[in-house]
DNA sequence: GCACTGTTTCCTGCTT
DNA sequence: TAAGCAGGAAACAGTG
């Protein structure tokens, strides 16, 4: 990942204006990995804001709306931090300083014209720089260290990636001309997806090369309860447009806390409405056949449309504005039994279309796959205490399959994890290799070398004292694996002490040996952790 | 339906 | 001052 490479560097750098560090579609080309990783949460997406720049040419269609990070001030998620933030560009105040998001003027007199937003995060403050937005030529210079201190919460969207190179070359024609997205809008949203802020811009202000395609403002992490037959479950689903998702059912989940309808809505010249119109649905609908009392069966149905707009100022060309529109469209039944495995089917479907008032347009295309494969295998086994180190894209996503079949794998992956099983609970008077509980859950971690000594180590294996390295990532994956996107690391370590009582975890010796925080200790009834 | 366990959520106060 | 720790209190969800 040498994107993560370079960034981290720069800070470290003797400050100077004549350092100079280039980014270039290079950078950004690892998305295979990348994007496994952002999933995971573990780096925010790179190919956002991927603008393009006379050196290297246009840019060649990482900075579509496939980004994920989304920012919000509203959500409880891990505080992200940027560990500095550079950015010199002729747009100037593109995006009102909502509070939690940036105050770009200072760079703007700092670093003069020009160029475009770099911005670089670290997670959890701990230095570790966790991804970057831009694309150009970058002048770093230490005054940018007042920012460092500035946080933000910024949820983490699965990645709906692009839908097929076709599409991608559709934003990568080589050109000369100045591309600049329609949204002039004199009310920005409050929250505008990160990876996009610097395309938000007047036009009149933004006069030079700029992105072209822009995302609407995010919608909240989204988030949804029903029930049937009884059985309960949760359910979790955000993806990298901030399109709305809404539960058909929702009988316990209170109104407020679903999401608002999200869009962005500005009438541009020539009577076009501007920005993006998302939707996103997720229906449960009882199944056809009539349910036995030992037999299950839910059906589901998604689509996601985005349309996105662009405008061409190009002084040597004609005026031109364009809107493209991707759907997904899937639907997928899972169904089970007490005799037999459960059965997952689902059906893909991605359109795509543009419309230009230019006189080049192009056809809708259509790409459809079918996907029919045993639940345990796809959907639950990265929720399955089992695997609770499982990767959900290690598997499903980002083969070497042409575009389309990718795209189906990919949003499968993506739709899957919106059919997780309850995460069910161990038998108490038993016990597991990897059960459910909270001790277990810790020392799995701590036998899994993808997570030891990254997320928790080892102080003392001996005595059983470990220490959590990156906190509130292990939160995160506790989270995960209850289906409890709120989950805190404060939440999680009141778990664990409430645990002590129980005999599962002992009060860390106060002897100086040990940290004195994040630090934790095996008590008697906890075992299997010295294997 | 109830008791119980194992959290989850929120909170205050304290420590580092 | 922020982050983390400690623990009370109440609530929740699954199990027996």
């Amino acid at each position: 990942m040498e994107v993560m490479k370079v960034v981290i560097e720069e800070p470290r750098r003797a400050p100077s204006h004549s350092t100079l560090h280039t980014f270039n579609y290079d950078n950004h080309w690892d998305i295979k990995n990348l994007n496994r990783d952002i999933y995971n949460g573990l780096f925010s997406d790179p190919r956002g804001s991927a603008l393009n720049n006379s050196t290297h040419g246009p840019a060649t269609g990482v900075g579509q709306p496939q980004s994920s990070v989304q920012i919000s001030s509203n959500t409880s998620y891990p505080q992200w931090r940027p560990s500095e933030r550079a950015r010199h560009s002729s747009c100037k105040a593109a995006v009102p300083d909502s509070g939690s998001s940036f105050d770009t003027g200072r760079a703007n007199k700092d670093l003069g014209d020009n160029a475009d937003a770099l911005i670089v995060y670290e997670y959890g403050g701990d230095g570790k720089v966790v991804g970057i937005q831009g694309l150009g030529d970058y002048p770093i210079d230490k005054d940018f260290s007042p920012w460092l201190s500035q946080t933000f919460t910024a949820p983490l969207s699965p990645i709906i990636s692009p839908p097929c190179q076709s599409q991608f070359d559709q934003f990568n024609e080589p050109s000369s001309q100045a591309l600049i997205p329609i949204s002039c809008s004199a009310h920005a949203p409050p929250t505008p997806p990160l990876s996009h802020r610097s395309s938000l811009s007047s036009p009149s202000s933004c006069p030079g090369p700029s992105p072209t395609w822009f995302l609407p403002p995010q919608s909240p992490r989204l988030f949804g309860t029903s029930s049937r037959n009884a059985t309960s479950f949760k359910r979790q689903h955000s993806n990298s447009c901030g399109e709305e998702f809404k539960p058909t059912v929702c009988p316990n989940r209170p109104s407020s806390l679903l999401p608002s309808r999200s869009s962005s809505e500005d009438t541009g010249a020539n009577g076009i409405t501007t920005g993006q119109t998302l939707t996103n649905s997720l229906q449960e609908i009882p199944s056809e056949s009539p349910l036995s009392s030992s037999t299950s069966s839910y059906h589901f149905q998604k689509t996601m449309t985005t349309t996105l707009c662009r405008q061409n100022v190009a002084v040597t060309g004609p005026f031109s504005q364009e809107m493209q529109s991707h759907t997904f469209s899937s639907s997928w039944t899972v169904s089970s039994s007490n005799s037999s495995s459960s059965l997952f089917e689902q059906e893909n479907k991605f359109h795509s279309s543009s419309t230009s008032l230019s006189p080049s347009s192009s056809s809708p295309v259509w790409h459809e796959s079918i996907a029919s494969k045993n639940l345990e295998e796809t959907a639950s086994a990265s929720f399955m205490p089992t695997t609770v180190n499982a990767d959900p894209m290690e598997d499903s996503m980002f083969t070497n399959s042409p575009d389309e079949d990718q795209l189906a794998m990919e949003y499968e992956a993506f739709v899957t994890a919106d059919v997780k099983k309850k995460a069910p609970r161990r038998s108490r008077n038993g016990s597991s290799k990897t059960g459910n509980h909270l001790w277990e859950f810790v020392r799995d971690l701590l036998r899994d070398p993808k997570f030891n000594p990254k997320l928790l180590k080892w102080e003392d294996k001996e005595n059983g004292v470990f220490r959590f390295v990156q906190s509130e990532q292990v939160a995160r994956l506790w989270g995960e694996k209850k289906n409890n996107p709120m989950m805190t690391y404060e939440k999680l370590s009141r778990a664990m002490r409430f645990c002590r009582k129980t005999g599962f975890f002992n009060a860390v010796p106060r002897t100086g040996k040990f940290p004195k925080k994040l630090c934790f200790m095996f008590g008697e009834k906890a075992h299997g952790w010295k294997d």
